[in-house]
DNA sequence: TCAATGTCGAACATCATGTTCGAGTATGGT
DNA sequence: ACCATACTCGAACATGATGTTCGACATTGA
């Protein structure tokens, strides 16, 4: 419930001017029964922060079941579906008024995926610097995307960045372990 | 003097954790004094930003006189150059406690650099796009490189994102207009 | 000398935060 | 039915930051 009416609050009246008390009032709940759950709303939106991870993971995971190996951009096409299929929840929380407690997690989670992604590819490049590069690229696209509000097919956006990102990719991968 | 108390308090104590007051009794200047100046925290900083933006501009007009057609990706080295000179000013304002209005602007001036020059070129894809692509991946690199106490020159950095960048820019070049 | 401009500090109302406490309610095991 | 545990509630409170107001003082320059 609580996060339910964070979410729309969010919405609303935008993550930074919004009150502990007021998702409180919304939710119908105590005051000192928040208190005893979470230190503050930041660490409420982490959980529910947490849900959007996972349900992002899990169709990530369902995609690499029945993989074939010629789609090396499809995971792109997932993320920006996920934000296609949720546009209220993207737009409150990584809109204008979304504040940054969701840019953050957001770029820590591209980040966590592309690190494992460049790992099994091997790049020249230190792979940490690559996935700082490549999640910041990402995350800034995407909140450009929902805050224009969506205005190209999740497809398009995807194959964009795939044809900006996948030269360098290829370009920064260490050869080929040389076998005579 | 309530920039230099402002930049020296981010860098003990971050930005978030604040006060008005704080900065106030550090420059030796009165409460009221403040607010016929500035609105509130974030005003005082926008104009201190104001002065960076202008002192890197003017680096990069300096770089464009005396410019080479072989160097692309000159403008790269000068930001990051930029940020190894000032060393202590980046630290405190995208380190860990810089909090996120320098993120905001900072993207925003890399932004808008990118569009200047991807103009320029012209791409295949909306220049927008592709601005705010590069930016956020700069910008993020940046952040990085920072927060890690920079570990590699700039040139080598510089270096790198230009190895990531480059492909992606001609990839995603209109293709010449064909002059038989 | 005078007026304009800028400064000062103290006080104030306002608001959000996080904590505490006593009292009430639901659950589930015995 | 009984009881203990866990959970909830709301009201009250201390704290601390915010932005505004006011009258008094200083500096400047015509």
């Amino acid at each position: 419930m609580l996060q339910e009416a964070l979410v729309a609050l969010i919405e609303e009246r935008g993550y930074e001017r919004l009150t502990v008390q007021d998702v409180l009032d919304r939710a119908d709940i105590g005051r000192s029964t928040f208190y005893t759950h979470f230190r503050d709303k930041d660490a409420l939106f982490m959980t529910w922060f947490d849900g959007l991870r996972e349900d992002l993971r899990s169709e990530l995971d369902a995609m690499t079941e029945h993989r074939r190996p010629t789609d090396a951009g499809r995971p792109l096409g997932v993320i920006f579906d996920h934000a296609y299929r949720n546009q209220r929840v993207y737009r409150a929380v990584c809109g204008r008024q979304g504040g940054n407690a969701f840019t953050h997690l957001m770029q820590r989670l591209l980040f966590e995926l592309l690190r494992e992604h460049l790992c099994v590819a091997g790049t020249r490049l230190p792979v940490e610097i690559a996935a700082e590069y490549y999640s910041g690229a990402l995350l800034s696209t995407l909140l450009w995307w929902v805050r224009q509000d969506f205005p190209y097919q999740p497809e398009e956006l995807a194959a964009m960045c795939q044809l900006l990102t996948a030269p360098g990719v290829t370009a920064s991968l260490s050869p080929a372990p040389h076998i005579p």
